[in-house]
Order: structure tokens, then C-alpha cells, then sequence
DNA sequence: GCCGTTTTCGGCCCGACTGTTTTCAGTCG
């Protein structure tokens, strides 16, 4: 049994807890006991085994959560969680899932008037019978209506780079208005998260309502759901929701820090105001005993340093180890990965397979990208839809690259490098004698991405046994919104990227980015080093290396652990394996 | 249900907005 499965288990156990009206607490503790094993870096399987260790050391985990833990991993069952799930009727979370809807008014409709469907519910509102329940009215009837259209018309969360261009378009309408002093995004994009569930905007100006208006003419805009003093709520294109709040110039830092999040971060760093006898909301922060006098706000390093911490860059706001990073003293902070670390780009294509662009092509736009090396890694002969490289192609090209590197008068360099189809049956689809030749050879599943776990789990593993192979490309395959990951044994791919000191992808495609954040934290913490590259098939396509920056920092991922911080020397000798 | 440099009991982050209410509950972020 897996630290994921446990999560998993504790995570239900929450939901279902919440859909029946239990105390929030009790609720959070579970959700919280989730998130910590979830996160763990080793198995909870391995700690309960272990005579000397106890569950309890770790933090958000008690007596309640121990026991239920230890009989998940000595059972594989939880008796509460299939009693909860057999008393809690399904409906009740798609009912929360309509804008407005939380879990006591769900409980009121199933209880009250025995909604078992949407179309129940949809009928209910239609005849008139929800306005007359205690706590509804004729208002809340039509909201819940337009509720249900748009939770059926809703897509699914936005990629980082749609949400990108969403941005674009809203500072392009907003910027003209000379009322709006300074404008930042704020929420889960700012903290870079893969997928956005909705976008939070923040405004200086002293005059909120030319804000507003200046927003409800905003070209994408379908509706208004919200319109107070300071906050604003529109859905555009898609039924997305856009959020914006206009604060005071001397609250930014503290409404910034606020809205950028997540919930576990704020509610980590007001506890830990609470302790220092402070009190923090989106408007400063102030001692408890004169809560309106406010002693920081401008500002996110005053809000932070206000509480004795360093500033906490967005990507690390997820309530996981930030806060003792920050709390060290003498800004001993981590130094985690960022852009002008990277020196190569690992991954990509030229006109030889599916790619736009020749070799020198590509050379040049990473040159001016700042790159000092880049491997050129087409496709090999399985992906024949993308003439994919056959040995005799692939070994001219690998001539050519030669050729190239010699008249480079600048130190930059190609590598030789194969993006190899990991087979259906299992062998690498290129003989060893060639990928012998090559100075870095990726593996990659690209068919066969339905069969089941065991045998997709022993091609990688077969693969990254292969002394030739050097990383696993987008190691589990999904795309996102589109389609999920094949069923792979990650673990057990890490621990074999281990044994055999090999390296794992992160793709930065931001349809992509594969490792996803919570693998990339498991492989780090085994040690793994992480590859982060563009998989460009044309020029444009290099520049998605931030997406991939983004979702690195997001895990926590120091520089030394990314190889493409790595000079050429260390690389070719990591490659080696030498011991 | 978790947790303790005030506490082993009694807290647990905090505020805006809406709708249904005449002072507040529910929802959301």
C-alpha cells in the first residue's frame, strides 16, 4: 500500500465527512493528514512496519489518523470509509459543485425535498418549490438555475499558457484606464500551478467603481456574478471565472500575499502570526490587541519580515515546507532552481522527423536564448508517422552535427542525441550499437500507452536499464485535459532511475509537464535528477522552457538537482557513469 | 481530529458579498 492510496483514502473520508455537515475541524484534520502523507518522503507502509518509529511524529498525523493509517496498510480496507460512503448519497457532491452551493443548502434540498438529480433539482427550481425552503428564496431559485446551465457549460481548468493569454488580454483592456494604478495576478497562476480553476486579479486605485466598470466592458466578458465596494466577479469565454479586487496602495503586499495563496499557506502563515501574539489579514498585518492599527502591508517582503520570515517566492506557497525555509535565520533559503541557471535544452526536434527547423536553425535560436549546448534528439524509426530516424538516417545525421560542432567558433555545441521509442514488446527501437554512438539517448513510450501498469511499469524499467539510455522522456505521457497518464509504477521507476543513475524529464510543454509536481518531489527526494526541457519543434517552441521552470520550482527543486544547470564537462561525465 | 514556549481543553485564519434576514448564515477564496 502506497503513501497515495492512504492519502487518497483520508481525502475521501474529508469530503465525505464535509457532505455531511461535520464539524470543519475535523474535516481539515483529515484533508491535512491527506496532504502530509501525500508529501512524505518515505513510506508510511515502511514507518508502521518499523517497531521503533511511530506515526505520530509525523506533523497532522494523531492517534485517530494513526490507527486508521496502520489498518489501511495491514487491511487494505477502512471501515469508516465504506460506512460514510454508504451513508452519504452521491448527489449531494455534484450538488455542491453548482456556483453557490455549498454543503448546507445541498443537505436542505436532499433532505427537504428529496433531490436525487440535476434534473431533479432543475425541475424543483423550474415549479417553484425551492424558494419556499427556509434559508432560499426566489433569488437563490434563479441563481441555482444559472448555476446548473453553467456548471454544464463549465470546461475543465485552463492550462497555465491559455490562462497566459487570457492575462494578456486583460491587461491589454485594463492598462487603458488611467484610474488603475498598478495591476498584478495573483492566485494559483501566479503560484504557477499546472492547471487554473479560476484567475484572481488585484488592482491599486483610489477609485474601485471606475475599475469595475472599466472591467464589465471588457471585450471576453459573458457575466457579472458578483459587484460589491472593492471585489468583482465576471465569468468570460467558457463560463471562467475572473476575480478582481481593488485595495489601497498601502494594503498591495498584504492583499497580494493573500490572494496568491493557497489557503494552506495563508492558514500556516496566520497561525504562525497568531503565535507571535499578530494578526494578519489581506489588509496588513497588526498586533492582536490593536487590530486596526496596521504595522506592515505595503509591501509582501514587509508582510513577511513583519512575521520574521524571508519573502517566499509564489511557486513555494503550498503550505509544505515553505514557512521553515523561511524561518531560518540568515536567509540560509534553498536556492532553488530558476531560469538563468539553465545552460542546455535536452530535447527537440528538427526537420529530419517531425520538427520545422534544421540543425543550425535550432543551434542558433538557442544561442540566442542564452543556451551554451543543446541535444538534438529526433524521433526514431517506430514513430513513422513523424519519420522517425532509422540507424542509417540517424548515424548521417549524427555526421552532420560533427561537421557543425567543428566550425563553431563560439564553444556552443550539439549533442547527439535520439528521442528512442521504448517498443511495445519492450526493446529499445534502435540496436545498442548505434545508441552507443550517441552523446545523450532519451526513451520514450510513444505506442502501447493502454497496456497495463506491470507491463508499461518493466518497458521503462527495461529501458532505464539499457546502459545506453541516459533519461525518460514525459515519463508518464498526459497531456493535459486531454489524455490522462498511462498507468505507470513511478516508484518503481524512480527507484530503478536510482539503482541505475539515470535521469527523469520534466517536459516543459505546458501541455505536458510531465513529471507532474508531486512526482517530481518523490524522484527528488530519491535523489533523481530531473531534466527539464522544451521538446521544441520549431523555434517558438524553446521558449516554453519557463513553464517547465515553473513547475520545477513548484516541487522545491534545487539547482544542483536539475541537470540543465550542469555545465557541458559535468554532463558528458555524468553520462559516462563512470564511478 | 490535531495540538501545546500561555493551554492536555479549547482553540483552530480572516473578510467580502449575497440573500434572506431585521442581525445573520452561507458561500467563497
Amino acid at each position: 500500500m502506497d503513501n497515495t492510496l492512504i492519502a487518497d483514502a483520508f481525502e475521501e473520508m474529508a469530503e465525505l465527512l464535509e457532505l455531511q455537515g461535520e464539524n470543519p475541524f475535523r474535516v481539515r484534520a483529515y484533508r491535512n493528514g491527506a496532504k502530509a502523507i501525500r508529501e512524505l518522503d518515505e513510506s508510511i507502509a515502511e514507518i508502521v512496519a518499523d517497531g521503533l518509529r511511530d506515526l505520530k511524529d509525523v506533523p497532522g498525523i494523531g492517534q485517530t489518523l494513526a490507527d486508521k493509517a496502520k489498518a489501511l496498510v495491514e487491511t487494505g480496507k477502512l471501515p469508516q470509509l465504506e460506512k460514510l460512503r454508504s451513508e452519504t448519497p452521491p448527489i449531494l457532491h455534484r450538488l455542491t459543485r453548482i456556483p453557490g452551493m455549498g454543503v448546507k443548502k445541498a443537505l436542505v434540498l436532499h433532505r427537504e425535498l428529496g433531490i436525487n438529480s440535476l434534473d431533479e433539482l432543475r425541475k424543483a427550481c423550474e415549479e417553484h418549490r425551492v424558494r419556499d425552503l427556509k434559508g432560499f428564496g426566489a433569488k437563490t431559485e434563479a441563481s441555482i438555475l444559472a448555476g446548473l446551465s453553467i456548471a454544464e457549460a463549465a470546461s475543465q481548468r485552463l492550462r497555465i499558457d491559455q490562462v497566459e493569454r487570457l492575462e494578456h488580454r486583460l491587461r491589454e483592456h485594463l492598462s487603458k484606464l488611467p484610474a488603475i494604478k498598478r495591476l498584478e495576478f495573483a492566485g494559483s497562476y501566479r503560484r504557477g500551478k499546472d492547471t487554473i480553476g479560476d484567475l484572481d486579479m488585484l488592482v491599486i486605485s483610489d477609485d474601485p467603481n471606475s475599475v469595475m466598470d472599466r472591467l464589465a466592458s471588457f471585450g471576453g466578458l459573458v457575466s457579472i456574478t458578483a459587484r460589491g465596494d472593492t471585489k468583482m466577479s465576471i465569468r468570460v469565454d467558457d463560463q471562467f471565472q475572473v476575480d478582481l479586487r481593488v485595495v489601497p496602495a498601502e494594503s498591495f503586499g498584504a492583499a497580494l500575499q493573500y490572494f496568491t495563496g493557497s489557503k494552506e499557506h495563508n492558514v500556516a502563515v496566520r497561525s504562525l502570526a497568531r503565535k507571535q501574539g499578530l494578526t494578519l489579514n489581506e489588509y496588513g498585518v497588526a498586533k492582536l490587541e490593536t487590530p486596526d492599527v496596521y504595522i506592515a502591508g505595503a509591501s509582501e517582503e514587509d508582510v513577511y519580515g513583519a512575521l520574521g520570515l524571508n519573502w517566499i517566492a509564489p511557486e513555494l506557497r503550498e503550505g509544505r515546507k515553505e514557512i521553515s525555509w523561511a524561518t531560518q535565520a540568515g536567509g540560509a533559503f534553498p536556492q532553488i532552481v530558476e531560469q538563468s541557471h539553465i545552460t542546455c535544452d535536452l530535447h527537440m526536434h528538427t526537420h529530419a522527423s517531425d520538427g520545422l527547423f534544421s540543425i543550425e536553425e535550432m543551434a542558433m535560436a538557442a544561442r540566442a536564448r542564452g543556451l551554451k549546448f543543446i541535444a538534438i534528439t529526433d524521433h526514431s524509426q517506430r514513430v513513422s508517422m513523424a519519420r522517425g530516424l532509422n540507424p542509417q538516417r540517424v548515424l548521417m545525421q549524427w555526421e552532420e552535427i560533427d561537421r557543425i560542432n567543428a566550425q563553431a567558433t563560439d564553444g556552443f555545441r550539439i549533442l547527439k542525441g535520439i528521442e528512442c521509442d521504448i517498443l511495445e514488446s519492450g526493446p529499445m527501437d534502435l540496436p545498442d550499437e548505434v545508441l552507443a554512438q550517441a552523446d545523450w539517448v532519451l526513451g520514450s513510450v510513444h505506442y502501447g500507452q493502454k497496456q497495463p501498469r506491470e507491463q508499461i511499469t518493466q518497458r521503462v524499467l527495461g529501458a532505464l536499464a539499457n546502459p545506453h539510455v541516459d533519461a525518460i522522456a514525459h515519463p508518464t505521457g498526459r497531456l493535459l485535459g486531454q489524455r490522462p497518464p498511462y498507468d505507470i509504477d513511478l516508484g518503481a521507476v524512480i527507484d530503478s532511475a536510482v539503482q541505475h543513475g539515470k535521469a527523469l524529464e520534466l517536459n516543459a510543454n505546458p501541455m505536458r509537464l510531465d513529471l507532474s509536481e508531486l512526482h517530481l518531489i518523490a524522484a527528488a527526494g530519491a535523489s533523481v535528477p530531473i531534466t527539464i526541457n522544451t521538446d521544441a519543434h520549431s523555434i517558438d517552441g524553446m521558449d516554453v522552457m519557463r513553464y517547465g521552470i515553473i513547475q520545477a520550482r513548484r516541487a522545491g527543486l534545487l539547482r544542483e538537482q536539475v541537470l540543465n544547470t550542469w555545465s557541458l564537462e559535468r554532463l558528458l561525465k555524468w553520462t559516462q557513469r563512470s564511478p
